[in-house]
DNA sequence: ATCAGTCGTAACAACTAACGTTGCGACTGC
DNA sequence: GCAGTCGCAACGTTAGTTGTTACGACTGAT
């Protein structure tokens, strides 16, 4: 498909954030976050700056800097971060527009539409079931 | 996410070729697919040829060639195409190695893989539940 | 036996998205 | 004023998708 890696990379840097704030900091940077999650801090910034658009994070400028969670890893999920950090549909329909003097032409985009329409609907509830406190707990169980 | 039109072309090939026998012909062109569809006969191939692999449909060559139902629409899934034309997983990992010196690093790619698993898992229990006859007639019942 | 029509497949071009990287101005606590 | 960090623009690299051309292989019809 060329998935990506966007939901991926927020959720790292999510739960990054949470489990360091957990530890008694008050922000983290894009550097630290970008050495946990093995890429270039401007990668975080922007995913990070999608997320802040969306009001789940916060950032500070100036000295001391860095970021915090605007809320708690409870009342995120990873819905909120995959609306925040992914645009665009699961399938794509033609690229070219199919003939429309075709009957099969003419109705294969609507009929497809409303198939793909009622699966993303249910790939939403899925990612709106678990919580990044979800994620952060399985993260830490791993190393148990 | 850069989605693709492999499902979308696939699923428009097999309506047009079952559609197009129903009407008495035996055989379907990779050309008037491709010009239903409004692209190229050789990504018809393509595709097809996978379908083929996958046991969908069957081809026929030299003179009066073609593509044909290897078997009934009802017993074709989405899913079966689904899996026949696209490879590989929804959301990818980090392209790079998370730091397994961080617990966060440590764990997020079991984590996430968990959770990626399960959605796959309800998006093909979706897919199956579409047939190609289902996808036909909702084809056709736009054009009434 | 030849021919015309079509598949099968390789090769390549064009386009796009994702990701990494550099650079630099803006901001702010010390 | 300075050091540290964000914000953001710009650009390069890489990879995937789709379109296109080309040509050999195959086969029904004549």
């Amino acid at each position: 498909m060329s998935a990506n890696s966007r939901l991926t990379i927020a959720a790292h840097a999510l739960a990054w954030i949470g489990h360091y704030q957990r530890l008694g900091h008050e922000v983290a940077t894009s550097e630290q976050i970008a050495s946990s999650a093995n890429t270039n801090p401007v990668v975080i910034r922007r995913l990070l700056g999608d997320l802040r658009r969306a009001g789940l994070v916060e950032s500070r400028r100036g000295a001391g800097a860095g970021w915090s969670l605007a809320r708690e890893l409870e009342s995120m999920t990873l819905l909120d971060v995959y609306e925040a950090v992914e645009t665009g549909p699961l399938f794509a329909m033609h690229r070219a527009a199919p003939d429309q003097g075709c009957v099969v032409g003419h109705g294969i985009q609507p009929a497809m539409q409303g198939i793909y329409d009622g699966i993303e609907d249910i790939l939403r509830r899925e990612l709106a079931d678990v919580t990044l406190e979800n994620v952060l707990r399985d993260v830490l169980a791993v190393s148990r």
